[in-house]
Order: structure tokens, then C-alpha cells, then sequence
DNA sequence: TCCTAGTTACGTACAGCGTACGTAGTGCGC
DNA sequence: GCGCACTACGTACGCTGTACGTAACTAGGA
């Protein structure tokens, strides 16, 4: 009995209420909801116990009975954002079917620009991770590969949407903070990247900034990731 | 004059010193090394202002005069174990060269394992990441795709390798943290993907897990993923 | 039916954080 | 040689996560 971490390592193995005593006065998904409003607004700093508690209209310490740890509450944001994923019927187009599901990762974490901060890290397994990852998998039916390599194409394709939309998110909060415009901020940007190809200790980097003009195109940067990933998984391209 | 941030956005653009006023007691090496050493034996948790300044072996806020915020701190970080990076003249073998900068960039993160918490998010321009960005460029050089397309390569990459060795890393901790064995951690672990998996609301997750026997082999993912990742743009395989 | 054990609710308190601000001392450039 | 830009750093503020203790409540077993 002693000497026995008391709190499940997992929120998702702990039942959400149990029968004894009063009835909890709010659900977890009341908890994520909360969570997920204050970090839309305000940023992930903005979320605090103390912020959600009292956008909850509850004590501090109360959250505490739901949520034994604040990295819980953040597996019950990530679960929630996990929701607005729209899962429809396989078109038969495994790839197409895939890409959708990419583009429609990103738009989520473009909702909740909070989220790539957290998603980045570690592998859920809530609820909706699953019900996902079972639709992806479930996608994949027509492409004839081992389960085990089908989770390996899943993982990769959502770790590099992750990589990159929070590479698109830092981008655009760059651009948008603080008193400089996005002129001015490229301007100091390219003066100092300037200003270090121009020492000659890099040639082929200088090289590269030279071939380069005009702004980046982001989204189709992104695509052409995603292309590649699923060229490398698909039987007809190899 | 007035309204403007005082503070440059990067800290790699304002000088390490300048002229007037009393020499500078430490380098940006002196402070980034302090801030290593305490990650590396506490954990990043335990690098703050007031512990990196008492390693350094002075006063909290004198620590600001050479780092503006916390978050530049890290930057330091990033570029110290950033050096780690052995330049070595490419081998004409561009795919043996990247994979070897793989390989190294996930046992210089397996060494510091706070890196990939710093690492995704965002994209570093400081001088050891340009010079290791100069190198991947150069075993390039045998590959015939224009500079951008390689830019592209080098970030996908980089974005697979960290997103891969930080699972690594949280697999590793997870198994070595608290009082459980890494038997009874998996066996809850699975108990509660199993009991998941029983609902019948995922079959082909259960199918998944069904094939799968035995532990991961961690290292093997990761390899396979970085051979699809070059294969993808390499022309003899397309 | 009542009792009690397991819950919920939540106020207080603590140690620690990033950092704004003010002051004192130092040494280079004009 | 003067002045100013810089270093050094103590104090203080508002914030954080959360351990702990207490009071109210209710479902299950007797």
C-alpha cells in the first residue's frame, strides 16, 4: 500500500467520476472547453490553474480533483481540439484521403496556434488520438502494407504537419508582433542573415539566398513535404 | 526615439560586447555552458535566471546584461551543443553523409535530452546552425536539385530526427521514472490500450496491436524513416 | 435506516519563477 | 579629464504549480 505513486500515470485510465460522495459539479470535456477558450484568446501562458478554475467559477484547488497535474489539462486540450477532426467515409484514394487529413491537422492547429507547442513532444492516447489514428488507418485499407508500417507512415506524416505548421505559426506571429511591421522585420532579418553569408564563411548558404526571391511560399512548401512523405510510402512510385 | 522595442528580436544580431564601460566578466560561451551543464545533470526544469547566475557565480540580474530574455538563453543552449557537430569533408556520398548527420544529430540530442523540447518550435539562425546547415549543403553537392529544394531536404530532415529522438527520449524517461518497473509500466500501459481496444470501437487499431509482438525497436523506426525521407528526393529511386 | 468512508470543494500557504526598476561603480572615447 | 555608456546587483512585484487541512456531502453496507 505505501511507497505507491497514488495518481495513474495517464488521465485516460482514471474514470471520470466515481460513485461515492458528492457529484462533481463539471465534466472533463467543461474542463478542456474552458482551457481551450482562454488559450484561444489569450495564448497557452494565459492558462493557468488559477485562470481556468475561475473561468470555471470554481476554487483553485477544486480543478485538482479533476486534474491531478497541469500536464493533464493538457492532454485534455489536445484531446478536445482532437474532436474537429470530421471523420468521413475512405474514398478509396488512400493518398487523397491522407492529405485531407493532413490539411485538415493543420487548419486545427491554425485554429489553436497553441497547439503544436503541446502536440509536439509526446504520443496521446486519448480518445480522440485514437478514434484518429483509427480513421487513418482505416484510409489506408486499399494500400497493401503490414499494420506496423501503416502507423510508422501515420506517425511520420503527423509529426512533420506538426514540424511544420508550428513553423507557419511562428512565422506568422513574428510578423505579427511588436511594433515592427513585417517589412521592417524581414529587413533586420535579412540585414543579419545578410551580414553573416557576407563573412564568406558560407558559400553555398549565400549561394542559396541568392537563388531565392521573393517571400516564401509556406502552404506549398508544406504540400510538397506531404507529397514526399507519401511517395515514399506509395508500392506505384518506387 | 520613443515606441520602439530597445531589445533586438534575435539575439545572434546585437554584439556580444562593445566598447564603452567595464569588460564584461563572462562570454556568451561562459554562460551558455553553465546552462548546459545544469540541464544536462537537473534537467531543463532546473535551468532558471537565478541558478544559471549562481553557477556562473553571480548576482541573479546581472545575468540580463548579456541575455535579454530567458527564451535567448535557450538560443545559447541550442548553439552550444549546436558546436558538437563534427564538419567533416563530404564524401561524395550524399545519401552515407546525410544520414550520418542524422545519426549524430540524434546522439548529440540522446546526450542532452532537454534539446528537442528547445528544438521544435522554431528555426535557428544561430552561428553553429547556419555552419551546420552550410555543411549539409555542402554534402549536397553531388545531389543535382536547386538550392531550394535542398533547403527543403535539410529541414525535413532535421524536423524527422528531432520529432523522432524526442519520442525516443520521453519512451526512455517514461520507462525509468517513478517506482513502477518498466514491466508494470508497460503492463499498465497496455492494459489500458487493451481495455481501449476491447470497446470494438477501434478494429483496426486492434488489429495493429494484435500484429505487433514484442517491444519496439526504436532505433529501426527511426532509420527506416530517415531511408524513406532521402528516398524521396533522391532521382535514381523516383 | 443510519453510519461511515470516500468524495468534492476550497482557503491558506510556500517555494520558486521571470523580470522591472533603481543605484552604485567602472573605464573608453571625445 | 570629463561624461556617458556600460556592468553589477539588491530589492520587490506579481505570478506560478501545488501540498495540506478542513468542512460539506452522499452512496453503499450493516
Amino acid at each position: 500500500m505505501a511507497g505507491r505513486a497514488a495518481v495513474p500515470e495517464v488521465i485516460w485510465a482514471r474514470p471520470e467520476r466515481t460513485g461515492r460522495g458528492p457529484k462533481p459539479a463539471y465534466t472533463r470535456a467543461d474542463i478542456a472547453a474552458a482551457a481551450v477558450r482562454i488559450a484561444d484568446a489569450e495564448g497557452l501562458d494565459g492558462v493557468s490553474m488559477r485562470r481556468v478554475a475561475a473561468e470555471l467559477g470554481c476554487g483553485t484547488m477544486s480543478l485538482y480533483n479533476y486534474v491531478p497535474r497541469k500536464e493533464d489539462l493538457y492532454e485534455l486540450m489536445i484531446d478536445a481540439i482532437g474532436a474537429e477532426h470530421e471523420i468521413r467515409e475512405p474514398s478509396g484514394d488512400w493518398r487523397a484521403d491522407m492529405l485531407r487529413n493532413a490539411m485538415e491537422t493543420r487548419g486545427i492547429m491554425h485554429r489553436h496556434t497553441w497547439a503544436p507547442r503541446l502536440m509536439s513532444g509526446f504520443y496521446g492516447f486519448s480518445p480522440n488520438s485514437l478514434r484518429y489514428l483509427e480513421h487513418c488507418l482505416d484510409c489506408l485499407e486499399p494500400l497493401d502494407l503490414p499494420f506496423a508500417t501503416k502507423t510508422e507512415l501515420v506517425a511520420l506524416l503527423n509529426g512533420v504537419v506538426t514540424t511544420y505548421t508550428a513553423n507557419e505559426i511562428a512565422t506568422a506571429e513574428r510578423t505579427r508582433s511588436l511594433p515592427w511591421s513585417e517589412e521592417e522585420e524581414n529587413a533586420v532579418r535579412i540585414a543579419y542573415l545578410g551580414s553573416q553569408v557576407a563573412t564568406g564563411a558560407y558559400p553555398r548558404l549565400a549561394a542559396a539566398f541568392m537563388e531565392q526571391s521573393g517571400p516564401i511560399d509556406l502552404e506549398g512548401v508544406f504540400r510538397r513535404a506531404l507529397e514526399r512523405v507519401l511517395d515514399a510510402f506509395d508500392p506505384e512510385k518506387r
